[in-house]
RNA sequence: GGAAGCAUAGCUCAGCUGGUUCAGAGCAUCUGCCUUACAAGCAGAGGGUCCGCGGUUCGAAUCCGUGUGCUUCCA
C-alpha cells in the first residue's frame, strides 16, 4: 500500500469516530468493573462549539479515555441546556425576522415556535463535539427541558416550597428591561463607564427662597424620589432637621431626613432617595418608612407612576429632564463622573435596580452541607486555590432568585384561585385537588398557572442525579453505579452558578456529593489577554481550525498550552506544532513499514540491544511520570512528556539506533520490538491524540485490535543503569558532532574516535550506534593522545577525533580552557558549601552525597581536560 | 473600598513539597545540511541579575515581608 506523505487527518477522523461508535466503544452499561462517570456541562442549546469547550471537553475526553485504558467502565453523559433568556432572545429574534411579534403570540404559540426552533437548530454544538473526537455515550444524552428532567425540576420545587425554602417576595432585583426579566447578580456584568454627575436643587419649603442641592447620575429618577437624605453630622444642613422640600417638575413635598448611611464627602453631602430604584435607598425607604414610586415600566420607560414622559425610553428622558431642569431653574451644573454601571450578560441592556415580586430560594441551610463537603475534602478542587473562593461565597451567601420572566424555561408550578390563594403542585391535576379541598365546588378553569418560569441553573443544579434517572427512581441501578461522578470538569466562572449548586442538590436530595473531584480549567484568552466569547468574537472557527489543521492538532492546541488552571492564551502557533507532531509520528511509521519487507529471521544485532532496552526502559519511566501528573490534572506537562518521548528519544535517538543500513536487513527481533516500543507509544498518547494513534496503530503490524480499547500495561520499575547508559551515549555523540561542527567538518567527511576511558564495555556495547551517529569509520580505544587529532572532553573520557581535514588547535585550545574555566568555577562552589561546616550538619544525607560526587567529577574532569591541553 | 492571582529567554509560558533531572519548553534568531521517514525536516549554537528591596536559611526562581506594574473577582 503507498503511504501519503503525510497524515491525512479527514479521512482518519471521520473512519475511527465511525468505527468507534459502530463497535459501541461510547456506550456504557453497569457491570462488574468499576466506574468512571464524567457528567459533560450541559452547553447552551443554542451554543456552537467555541475555544472554551474545546478545552473543556478535549480535558474530559481525555480522563475518560485514560480511565477507560486502565480498566474503568467509562461513562460520559452529553446534553444540552434549556438556557432559558439566550434561547428565548434567539427564538424572538427567529420570529421578528419573519414578521411574528412575540407580544401578539399566545404562551402555547411561542413554545411551539421555540420547540420547533430547539428541534431544528439546538444541540449543534453536539454534533461538533463529535468532530473533537470526544468519547461521549450518547444514548444518554439530556436536556433540560425534557419530559423526565421537567418532572423533577417540578418535584424539586414542590419539596423545597414545602420544607418552606421557598417563598416569593417583592425585592430589589436586576432588572433587564431588554428581555424583561429578572437577572441573578452573577448575570449582571459591571463596566466602568463615563457618564455625568447632575447637580440639582431642590426648593425648601419654607418662607424664603433657599434651596438644597443633590447631585445625581440618573436624573429621570427624580419623579420616583421620596425623601432628602443628609449626614446627622453635617453641619451645612444641621439647620434642615424636620424640614421638607419639594421635587423639580412636580412640586412634590417630601421630607429631609437624617442618616449616618451618607458620605458626607460626595457630591453635596445630600442625598435624593428613590426606593424603588436604587437598593441602597430602598432600605432607607424600609427605613423610615417612605413610600415607594415605581417610576418604570417593564421594558423601561417611565410608568404612569412617574406623572410626567409616560411611556418614553429612560435615557432619552435623562436628556429631556435636564433641559427641563435648566427651563425651571433647578440644574446647577454638571461634571463628568466615571462609575460602575450593570449590563445584562446576555442581551447587554444596562440593568436597572427595580422592585418586583419574585420566586425566591432560601439558602442558608442548603448550602451548610454543601460547604462541609468541600472543606472536608470530600469534594476535591483542583487546583485547590478554588476552596477559598467557594467557601467565602457559601459563607456569605445570599437567596437565590429563582423566577425569571419568560416563557422558555420550567413554568413554576403555582396556581392562584380568583381569591389570589396559591396552590403549590407538580401539575395542575394536584393543584386542583388542593383547591377543591380547600374550597369545595370549584370547578376547571378556576386556576390560572403562575406566569413565571424557573431559572435555568435551578434545573441543571440536578445535572449529575437526573441524567441517570433519579426522579423516575432514586434506587435504580444506574443512579446507584455512575453516582457519585467521578470528575467535574468546567470552567471557574461558574463555580458558583453551578457548582456549588450542584453540590447542594446533591447533598440535599440524595444525601451524596455529586462527585469526586473537580478540576476547573483555564479560561481561553486571546493573543490580547481578552476572554474568548462570542460577544467579543474573538473565537477562532473551531470547525475551521478542525477542518484544516485536523482534530488532534486542536486537541494538541489547547492542552499543550494549558497548564492545570491556569488560563491560556491562546496561539495558533500551537496547532503548527501539533500538526508537525501528527506528521512526524506518520513518517516514523512510515519508516518503519519500509524495514517490513527486509525482516531477516533471528536476532543477530547484538548492539540493537543496547537501544531496545533504553528505549524500554524509557518509555516506562515516563508511563509513570504520566501517571503521577495525571492525578493532578497536570495534562499539559503530561503531553509535553509524551511528546519529547516519540519526538526526541523515540523519533531522534531510538529509530536512528536500530536503522539498518541501505539495503541492509533488520532482524525480526530488533523489528517485533520497535513495533511493540512503537505500540506502547501510540498508547500513551492516545488519549490526547485519538484519531492519529488509532489510525497509526492498525498500519504498523495490520492490528485488528482498537487501540482505543487496548488496556495499559504496568510497566516495570525504571533501571537506572540503562538509562544513564543511554543518556552518556546520547552525550558522546552531541560532543562529538558539536566538535564536528565547530571545526568545520561537513557531516560528509568521516573521522576516526580513538578513546581513553575507564568503560570500555559501554562503547563496546553501543560501538556500532556511534559509529554511524558521528560518522566515523573507526573507534578505538587508546591510553595517550593521538598527535594531530581534535581532543574533547565528555564526562572523564578523553576523545581524539582524527579526520583529513586540518586542525585548528588555536579554537581547540580556546574551546577547552573555556571548558576548564567553567568546571574549576563549578569545583569551587561546591568545595565552598562542602567547607561550609553547618551545611555538612544540616543537609539530608543524599545532597551531601551528591555534592561529595559532584567534587570528585569535577576534579577527574579537570585533570582530563587539564591533560589534553597540555598536549596542544 | 474589600479579596485573590500573576511578574522567569525577543514572544507565550512550564518549573509540585527550598539543594545538577535548576535555570527549562515551544515559537523566534544564528550556523551547517535537500543524509532514501519527515525542509511542516535534520544536526548544532547563542540568548535570562528568575520585577526592585529587605528577611528566614548552611543554601532562595522556589518560603516570609515590602515596593512597583498588570489581571481578575466582589461591593
Amino acid at each position: 500500500m503507498e503511504l501519503s506523505k503525510n497524515f491525512q487527518h479527514k479521512e482518519a477522523e471521520q473512519k475511527w469516530y465511525q468505527h468507534w461508535m459502530d463497535k459501541g466503544y461510547f456506550y456504557s452499561t453497569p457491570d462488574e468493573r468499576p466506574a468512571y462517570t464524567i457528567v459533560m456541562p450541559p452547553p447552551n442549546v443554542t451554543g456552537v462549539l467555541h475555544m472554551g469547550h474545546a478545552l473543556n471537553n478535549t480535558v474530559q475526553d481525555i480522563l475518560i479515555r485514560r480511565a477507560k485504558m486502565q480498566g474503568f467502565n467509562t461513562c460520559w453523559v452529553p446534553g444540552t441546556d434549556h438556557a432559558s433568556i439566550a434561547t428565548e432572545a434567539k427564538v424572538v429574534g427567529m420570529l421578528r425576522e419573519k414578521g411574528i411579534d412575540k407580544n401578539k403570540l399566545s404562551r402555547e404559540e411561542f413554545l411551539s415556535y421555540a420547540w420547533e426552533w430547539k428541534e431544528k437548530y439546538g444541540g449543534i454544538i453536539l454534533s461538533q463535539l463529535k468532530k473533537l473526537g470526544c468519547a461521549l455515550d450518547w444514548n444518554r444524552t439530556n436536556f433540560t427541558m425534557d419530559k423526565e428532567y421537567y418532572a423533577a425540576v417540578m418535584r424539586v420545587f414542590v419539596e423545597l416550597y414545602n420544607k418552606g425554602y421557598i417563598y416569593r417576595g417583592v425585592k430589589m432585583i436586576n432588572w433587564d428591561p431588554k428581555a424583561k426579566t429578572a437577572l441573578s447578580d452573577e448575570e449582571v456584568i459591571h463596566k466602568q463607564t463615563s457618564s455625568k454627575l447632575y447637580y440639582v436643587q431642590y426648593k425648601l419649603d419654607t418662607d424664603t427662597e433657599e434651596y438644597i442641592t443633590i447631585a445625581t447620575v440618573r436624573p429621570e429618577t427624580i419623579l420616583g424620589d421620596t425623601a432628602i437624605c443628609v449626614h446627622p453630622d453635617d453641619p451645612r444642613y444641621a439647620h434642615l432637621k424636620g424640614k421638607y422640600c419639594f421635587v423639580p417638575l412636580q412640586n412634590r413635598r417630601i421630607p429631609i431626613i437624617f442618616d449616618d448611611y451618607i458620605d458626607m464627602e460626595f457630591g453635596t453631602g445630600a442625598l435624593k432617595v428613590t426606593p424603588a430604584h436604587d437598593i441602597n435607598d430602598y432600605n432607607l425607604g424600609l427605613k423610615y418608612k417612605l413610600p415607594v414610586i415605581d417610576t418604570l415600566n417593564e421594558d423601561g420607560t417611565m410608568s404612569e407612576a412617574a406623572g410626567m414622559y409616560i411611556g418614553e425610553d429612560r435615557f432619552a428622558v435623562r436628556k429631556k429632564i435636564i433641559e427641563d431642569l435648566k427651563a425651571a431653574g433647578n440644574y446647577v451644573k454638571e461634571e463628568d463622573y466615571s462609575n460602575q454601571v450593570g449590563f445584562s450578560e446576555r442581551t447587554d441592556a444596562v440593568i436597572e435596580p427595580r422592585l418586583s415580586m419574585q420566586w425566591w430560594c432560601t439558602m442558608s441551610e442548603l448550602s451548610k452541607p454543601a460547604l462541609e463537603t468541600v472543606m472536608a475534602g470530600q469534594v476535591e478542587f483542583f487546583p485547590p486555590k478554588f476552596k477559598n473562593l467557594y467557601r467565602h461565597w457559601m459563607e456569605n451567601i445570599k437567596d437565590w432568585c429563582i423566577s425569571r420572566q419568560l416563557w422558555w424555561g420550567q413554568r413554576i408550578p403555582a396556581w392562584y384561585d380568583a381569591d389570589g390563594d396559591m396552590y403549590i403542585a407538580e401539575n395542575e391535576a394536584g393543584a386542583y385537588e388542593q383547591y377543591n379541598a380547600a374550597k369545595p365546588g370549584g370547578k376547571a378553569g378556576d386556576l390560572r398557572q403562575e406566569d413565571d418560569c424557573l431559572d435555568t441553573w435551578f434545573s441543571s443544579w440536578l445535572w449529575p442525579m437526573q441524567v441517570f434517572g433519579w426522579n423516575e427512581d432514586p434506587a435504580n441501578k444506574e443512579l446507584a453505579y455512575y453516582y457519585p461522578t467521578n470528575t467535574l470538569v468546567t470552567a471557574p466562572e461558574i463555580i458558583f452558578f453551578w457548582v456549588a449548586r450542584m453540590i447542594m442538590a446533591g447533598e440535599h436530595f440524595m444525601d451524596q456529593k455529586p462527585f469526586d473531584k473537580v478540576y476547573f480549567t483555564g479560561i481561553v484568552r486571546d493573543k490580547q489577554g481578552r476572554k474568548m466569547s462570542k460577544s467579543l468574537g474573538n473565537s477562532p472557527d473551531l470547525l475551521d481550525l478542525i477542518d484544516v489543521h485536523g482534530a488532534d492538532a486542536v486537541r494538541f492546541s489547547v492542552i499543550i498550552a494549558s497548564p492545570a488552571g491556569n488560563d491560556l492564551l491562546y496561539d495558533e502557533s500551537m496547532l503548527e506544532q501539533g500538526r508537525n507532531f501528527c506528521n512526524k509520528m506518520w513518517n516514523a511509521m512510515k519508516l518503519v513499514k519500509m524495514w517490513e519487507s527486509r525482516v531477516t529471521p533471528g536476532d543477530d544485532a547484538a548492539t540493537a540491544h543496547f537501544a531496545i532496552d533504553w528505549m524500554q526502559q524509557r518509555v516506562g519511566q515516563v508511563a509513570a511520570t504520566v501517571e503521577e501528573l495525571m492525578k493532578d490534572f497536570r495534562l499539559s506537562e503530561a503531553l509535553k512528556n509524551i511528546y519529547s518521548l516519540i519526538w526526541d528519544d523515540f523519533c531522534s535517538w531510538y529509530l536512528e539506533w536500530v536503522k539498518p543500513a541501505p539495503e541492509q536487513g533488520i532482524s525480526a527481533k530488533v523489528y517485533e520490538a520497535t513495533l511493540d516500543i512503537y505500540e506502547s507509544l501510540l498508547q500513551l498518547l492516545h488519549p490526547f491524540l485519538p484519531f492519529v494513534t488509532e489510525e497509526i496503530y492498525h498500519l504498523l503490524r495490520g492490528q485488528k485490535e482498537d487501540l482505543m480499547n487496548r488496556q495499559l500495561p504496568d510497566f516495570p520499575a525504571a533501571d537506572t543503569t540503562v538509562l544513564d547508559n543511554g543518556k552518556t551515549v546520547k552525550d558522546l555523540i552531541t560532543a562529538v558532532r558539536d566538535a564536528r561542527v565547530k571545526n568545520n567538518l561537513k557531516p560528509k567527511d568521516v573521522i576516526r574516535l580513538a578513546v581513553d576511558t575507564q568503560n570500555k564495555g559501554l562503547y563496546q556495547a553501543a560501538q556500532l550506534i556511534l559509529g554511524r551517529q558521528i560518522n566515523a569509520e573507526e573507534i578505538s580505544f587508546t591510553a595517550e593522545a593521538v598527535q594531530g587529532s581534535i581532543s574533547l572532553v565528555v564526562g572523564t573520557d578523553k576523545l581524539y577525533m582524527s579526520s583529513n581535514v586540518a586542525v585548528d588547535t588555536a579554537a581547540q585550545k580556546e574551546q577547552l580552557q573555556k571548558d576548564l574555566d567553567y568546571q574549576k568555577g563549578f569545583l569551587l562552589s561546591v568545595q565552598k558549601k562542602l567547607g561550609n561546616e553547618k551545611f555538612v550538619a544540616n543537609a539530608k544525607p543524599e545532597i551531601l552525597a551528591a555534592e561529595q560526587k559532584k567534587e570528585s567529577d569535577a576534579l577527574a574532569k579537570i585533570k582530563t581536560i587539564e591533560e589534553s591541553l597540555s598536549l596542544l
